[in-house]
DNA sequence: GAATCTTATCTCGATGTCGAGATATCTTAT
DNA sequence: ATAAGATATCTCGACATCGAGATAAGATTC
């Protein structure tokens, strides 16, 4: 097969595009069956994985404006599956934690969902995962830097 | 600098999806002061390098659903930016077409959107583009080849 | 030629997301 | 202490998207 050595900038983003969609449909596949969205499933682990956040805390990290973050806790509050506390210190902030059964139903379903993303990274060895994720960073931070209406100073660390 | 010499998937999935949320944060900002979204831009773009297409074919190209595409070119024939076309050996088919100033209209956006990826793009040396174009082609493919389209994949269903 | 299958588009209702604005509460300056 | 500003959440209305089903037309089979 011939080698194009030059990738232009609308391909490489044509190509990040699709790989987001396909590994989106695939995710969302994987716990369609539990009747849950990405949103909420990632509303879910974040609290899994912090423990309790207030909500505008929770939509920071998801990427989610704070009209659909009320609804978003709405929706999982119904399945009882987080509960709001409010907080004696500030009455403004509503404090939202998972459930017994919200933490296991989360558990369970991240479980798998971490070895769904084994399986189609398994093609990768340590070192396209490497390039890809340095790449991957890069691309996303000279971006973030262009986009105007972006908060600038706080870096969110994970895991 | 600490090199990391394992990327998890969850780690790798987190930084893509990042990574395409900023790049589509920072192309959507480009354009919206034109009062058009991402889907509209793709319909509009497709339909300047491929010329007219049925709703059906453009649907495929920018992955959205049949529904979708029809309130899609409802709006851009609103304002005037498509046309709709009957076809005489197959009147099932619409077919989709350019307008002028739908031409022009898409071609001006396009050009700026061509320098906004490049912009945001060359931070990355050839070689960098053409890993990252790889690995995400590799992810890509891996993930669209898992994708069910039918039932449960990869699981064992238990409660 | 009629029955049946398939394809292309559209309609309808439901859902998730968002921006703008309202409300309650906390913080700061006077 | 009070006023002014900032912050956290919620409400409301608008919109894009989707799945399911309807409709119309072409293709296939008998």
């Amino acid at each position: 097969m011939k080698t194009v050595n030059h990738v232009s900038a609308p391909r490489l983003w044509l190509v990040l595009a699709r790989a987001y969609g396909s590994v989106v449909s695939y995710i969302e596949g994987s716990f369609a069956a539990q009747g849950i969205g990405l949103s909420d499933f990632m509303v879910l682990e974040v609290l899994l994985h912090k423990g309790p956040l207030t909500i505008s805390a929770i939509g920071e990290k998801v990427l989610l404006a704070s009209a659909s973050m009320t609804s978003a806790i709405d929706r999982l509050e119904k399945r009882e599956l987080v509960r709001r506390r409010s907080c004696n210190s500030d009455r403004r902030i509503r404090l939202v934690e998972l459930t017994c059964e919200g933490k296991k139903f989360i558990a369970e379903i991240y479980a798998r969902h971490e070895k769904d993303l084994e399986f189609i990274a398994t093609g990768l060895s340590d070192g396209e995962r490497r390039t890809l994720h340095d790449g991957l960073k890069k691309l996303g931070l000279a971006a973030q830097a262009a986009v105007p209406t972006e908060k600038c100073p706080t870096e969110n660390v994970e895991r």
